[in-house]
RNA sequence: GCGGAUGUGGCGUAAUUGGUAGCCGCACUAGACUUAGGAUCUAGCGCCGCGAGGCGUGGGGGUUCGAGUCCCUCCAUCCGCACCA
């Protein structure tokens, strides 16, 4: 009986289906693990073999957990709004949710090819307005909220009018951008509408205008990565900044928060890295300084710049100031005499592209607004600037320049010819070291190490009123709005301009129907076309933007605790039993973006009570990515290429070519595009992998398959000894060519006409024609075999190429394992009493997998299988009571065969899903004697097997009586004697 | 430039966490069985050397009886951020 895993896979695929094994309950009698996957976006190319390398890690993991009594949630489901889909509408006309569902159905049965332990039932799929219902009620709550510094939470923003009607806005700590203050008089006199647009600065979910990037051509608004070198990436036309009014999340009032969750969750470091580094966080001081009256004995100020700095100590060195470009203050601040330089200024920086901005870093640009600041404690005057070096962007847009202790403010004083006063002394100290020295040149500060100067000068600008300590944070709020079709609606509506929720029993807002999904040309949405639906009966009108792609994924991993509540998000039972993901499996391109926002709504809801954790995952491992191997061919880009072959038989050019790219093919002039004319030389092109074997190019196939066809007519595929034209070979004597001069007679006997390609790895793409489809692999195959490889190619972590050839290992110890079990004579386990030989590899193989699973190695666990069945192999064992526990052991791994063998071969009750992971018992392992490699100075030369409880003088002598030993110390006593119980004795002369 | 990570055979990788480096697999070589092999089995497979032996974990140095593992330094590759005051 041959291992068929066609029809095991499929048997038990079924089985899993009909008696709902992976069923998964909130029983509060077992401990929880809660496995998670990010969830894909179901694009329509479907699956590659890259995409499961998680998922199987997943599986094995939480299967393996189940074994362990653990009752285990390890859902899956599907990222559904997004662009794609929106293109895929505006390109067809069809409706984006018909697109997604198909897609998603693909996604699921090539899942499910592939034994995966999901639950279906609790499913999320972010387009599904009964799970969006939930996602704009929690929009809802953050814009009834408003973060409390002091305590640390988002609370109410009805208890924040209160302290408004109470005492205004002073002695408030909250996250705002609002700078103006108001009593409680103000409060009481103003209107709704003043009210509301108080509230808005400190609602979590707010409206401002924000700038996005405006694409007039296009009549739409475009993402960041739909925008290239300044233009669209779709048509190129030109982008620009333009503001609007958007809805952004308050994120940055967590950002403490964010950032210290970080120590407390198990990720890996480059992720947290990046974390912190997006969040930025900085301690200094803001510090305000005066601007100077703009004509000498005029009395009063032209007003004030608030600057943000990490080095207030270096004050006394601050010899000027920088603003950025739009800085509001520059025009009202520019004397008459600058006004010209400063406006051309401004339009320079304007017309330049980010890209042009980001190459020319070191280039020096600025322009001196005539104005000057008076410096607060020397009271000299100091002149204004403005430069792009300074962003708008970050800190106060404005800076006090320490031409003396910061690079940039150097290089600037010394293009413009500014001066420079040294305030640190950093002698004793490495150059490049920071934060390091002695203040001079500084006043009171004089002689004081940096560290104290500047504490010292953080108080006193705070009692002078001017300034005081503040730390200050990279990153942004995070815009919420899209002008998309293909989005969550905003349970939002206007009334007198100004947007108020909707009640909650009218969730969810579900997406109108509309004629067209293509931009509307003025920057509204889709959604603004359908007038039936934006209008309400009372006159008021609905929000026409939409949500963002990560809204639907900041919070799905709480919606899998209880996907079908229909009165709460999730059920407090349910959150308390949960609580939190113990692993989170996904990649690493979702560092600052899903993996933040969701931090962020989770501590949200944590905040209002909803959810018992701080973080959502406590465990994270970032997947690496499979590439393709793609297969590549040269092609000639010279023109004047479609004459006869001998002509340009020359060509054999690569033979000594370093990356034997021994071949070429050429094409006739009117394939080429002009800008390939125009290149000339020689291009690599892909090549479907599908038509390659040991880079040799199967060139008839190739000509009738899609990507070929065109070339049919038109290709010379030039090899060694001749060429192929329309799928025929035409052999030349090349020996009769005098363009082949210098090849021997010898050579030329061994010249081939395959035509080769040279292979590289890359993306795994369908552009790039490398795609390796897992559903080809589970048909040749099988799952389990599929499972293992992918498990086997390595760490999780690491990105590697896929190599299909590494399967036949695999797959022969697949056929070995049921080899353990049947033979062509039919089952062949036994009752016999396992040997000490068996039990040892048996136990052995027990606390491998124990531990490599803990730790996610599933690499190592197939080598450890193999090693296990390579020696029940040779001890020739089939007995029961091996079998059944290796069974077990493999169930996470191959669970298709492993359901199989359990059932049939073993004859076990059940789904060996219930079984329990088998009690290593470690008197299995335990030797009385070792093997020790004896070395003489570090080096080993003998060995000698001794009992393990022999005591140490014992040891000592015996070794020192040996042989070899005598030989290698010369009969000389030693002059220390190592012994490490069960690994290793040293003797030092 | 700053930050993070990684460097082990022809290749993917492993190493009881400081204890005989190269497990397991691919590829390769030889042999067996075959009409045939992209099947199966056996053996070999880090480098140099006929051999004894020597050398080997990116380079150099150090700690140690003993270093792939710890420390210093240099080099290379990958990833992230990038005028962040």
């Amino acid at each position: 009986m041959e291992y068929n895993f066609k029809d095991i896979e499929a048997r038990w695929q079924q089985y899993w289906r009909d008696g709902q094994v992976y069923k998964v309950s909130n029983d509060p009698s077992k401990p929880k693990c809660y496995v998670l996957d990010m969830f894909p976006y179901p694009s329509g190319a479907g699956l590659h073999v890259g995409h499961p390398l998680g998922y199987i890690a997943t599986d094995i993991y939480s299967r393996y957990k189940r074994l362990k009594g653990f009752n285990v949630l390890h859902p899956m489901g599907f990222d559904a709004f997004g662009l794609p889909a929106e293109q895929y509408a505006i390109q067809t006309g069809n409706h984006p949710g018909a697109f997604t569902d198909e897609n998603l159905l693909r996604y699921r049965q090539q899942l499910d090819a592939i034994g995966f332990n999901y639950d279906w039932d609790r499913s999320v799929e972010t387009h599904r307005p009964d799970y969006y219902k939930w996602t704009q009620w929690i929009f809802i709550q953050l814009f009834h909220s408003w973060y409390d510094k002091k305590a640390e939470k988002a609370r109410p923003v009805a208890e924040l009018e209160a302290l408004f009607a109470l005492q205004g806005n002073q002695g408030l700590d909250a996250a705002t951008d609002m700078v103006a203050v108001f009593t409680a008089q103000d409060w009481a006199a103003m209107d709704e509408k003043a009210r509301q647009e108080t509230l808005m600065h400190y609602r979590l979910a707010y409206q401002s205008y924000t700038d996005v990037n405006w694409c007039e051509e296009l009549g739409t608004v475009l993402a960041n990565d739909e925008v290239k070198d300044g233009v669209s990436e779709r048509g190129g036309y030109p982008v620009i900044r333009r503001p609007m009014r958007q809805w952004s999340l308050r994120i940055t009032a967590y950002a403490d928060r964010l950032l210290k969750g970080l120590e407390i969750i198990d990720w890996p470091d480059s992720l947290k890295e990046q974390q912190r580094n997006w969040i930025g966080r900085s301690e200094g001081a803001s510090i305000v300084f005066q601007v100077a009256p703009p004509e000498a004995g005029q009395a009063d100020s032209a007003g004030q710049i608030e600057i943000f700095t990490t080095r207030p100590d270096t004050i006394f060195g601050a010899t000027f100031m920088v603003l950025a470009p739009e800085h509001e203050l520059v025009e009202h601040i520019s004397s008459q005499g600058q006004q010209g330089e400063v406006a051309q200024y401004k339009e320079y920086v304007q017309n330049r592209s980010e890209r042009e901005r980001q190459a020319e870093v070191k280039k020096v640009t600025g322009a001196f607004t005539g104005a000057y600041a008076i410096h607060p404690f020397t009271q000299e005057r100091i002149p204004i600037w403005i430069s792009e070096y300074v962003l708008m962007g970050y800190g106060t847009g404005a800076i006090m320049a320490v031409p003396s202790d910061d690079e940039r403010d150097q290089t600037f004083a010394k293009h413009f010819g500014l001066p420079i006063v040294p305030v640190v002394d950093k002698t004793g100290y490495p150059a490049d070291a920071v934060k390091v020295g002695k203040l001079i040149n500084s006043d009171f500060l004089n002689g004081l190490e940096v560290k104290e100067a500047i504490s010292l000068m953080c108080r006193k600008v705070e009692e002078m009123g001017i300034g005081k300590a503040k730390v200050n944070y990279r990153l942004r709020d995070a815009g919420f709005s899209r002008q998309r079709y293909w989005g969550e609606p905003f349970p939002i509506y206007y009334k007198d301009d100004m947007p108020y929720t909707l009640p909650e029993d009218q969730l969810p807002v579900t997406l109108p129907e509309v004629e067209s999904y293509k931009p509307t040309g003025t920057g509204e949405s889709p959604l603004a076309t359908a007038t039936d639906w934006v209008n309400l009966s009372d006159g008021t009108k609905r929000e026409t933007d939409t949500m963002p792609g990560y809204a639907g994924s900041s919070w799905y991993f709480l919606r899998y605790m209880d996907p079908h509540n229909n009165t709460e998000f999730a059920g407090k039972a349910a959150l308390d039993y949960w609580q939190d993901v113990d692993l989170y499996v996904g990649g690493s391109e979702h560092a600052v973006g899903h993996l933040l926002y969701s931090r962020f709504w989770h501590k949200f809801l944590h905040d209002l009570g909803y959810v018992p954790s701080e973080e959502p995952f406590k465990k994270l491992v970032n997947q690496g990515m499979i590439q393709g191997v793609s297969e590549k061919i040269l092609m000639s880009t010279g023109g004047k290429l479609n004459k006869t072959f001998h002509d340009y038989g020359g060509i054999l050019i690569p033979r000594d070519n370093p990356n034997n790219l021994s071949y070429t093919y050429y094409y006739s002039d009117d394939f080429y595009t002009e800008e390939q004319k125009a290149s000339g030389g020689l291009t690599a092109i892909n090549v479907p992998i599908q038509f390659v074997t040991n880079n040799v190019l199967d060139i008839p196939k190739y000509l009738i398959s899609d990507k070929g066809k065109g070339l049919k007519e038109n290709a010379v595929f030039l090899a060694q000894n001749g060429y192929w034209q329309n799928g025929e070979f035409h052999h030349i004597d090349v020996s009769q060519n005098h363009l082949h001069h210098n090849y021997t007679t010898e050579e030329i006997k061994n010249l081939s006409s395959d035509f080769r390609t040279f292979s590289e790895v890359e993306k795994m793409s369908k552009s790039k024609d490398n795609v390796v489809n897992p559903d080809d692999i589970i048909a040749k195959y099988g799952a389990d075999t599929f499972r293992l490889y992918e498990m086997f190619l390595g760490p999780i972590e690491l990105s590697k190429p896929w190599i299909t050839n590494g399967l036949d290992g695999v797959a022969k110890f697949m056929r070995k394992f049921w080899r353990l079990f049947y033979d062509e004579n039919g089952l062949k386990v036994t009752d016999a009493e396992p040997s000490k030989a068996e039990l040892k590899t048996l136990h052995k193989t027990i606390k491998k997998i124990e531990e490599d699973t803990e730790r996610l190695a599933f690499n190592t666990c197939v080598s450890a299988f193999m090693i296990c069945v390579n020696e029940l192999t040779e001890l020739g064992c089939h007995k029961k009571a091996i079998l059944k526990d290796l069974v077990v052991l493999m169930a996470p791994f191959a669970p298709h065969v492993a359901e199989e063998l359990w059932q049939h071969a073993l004859g076990q009750p059940g789904t060996v899903n219930d079984a329990a992971f088998p009690q290593f018992k470690p008197e299995h392992l335990v030797e009385s004697s070792f093997n020790y490699p004896v070395s003489i100075n570090g080096k080993v030369r003998a060995n000698i097997e001794l009992p393990l409880d022999m005591d140490a003088a014992t040891v000592q002598e015996t070794v020192l009586s040996l042989e070899d030993v005598q030989k290698w110390t010369e009969g000389k006593a030693p002059k220390r004697f190592i012994h490490v119980p069960g690994r290793i004795v040293n003797v030092v002369v």
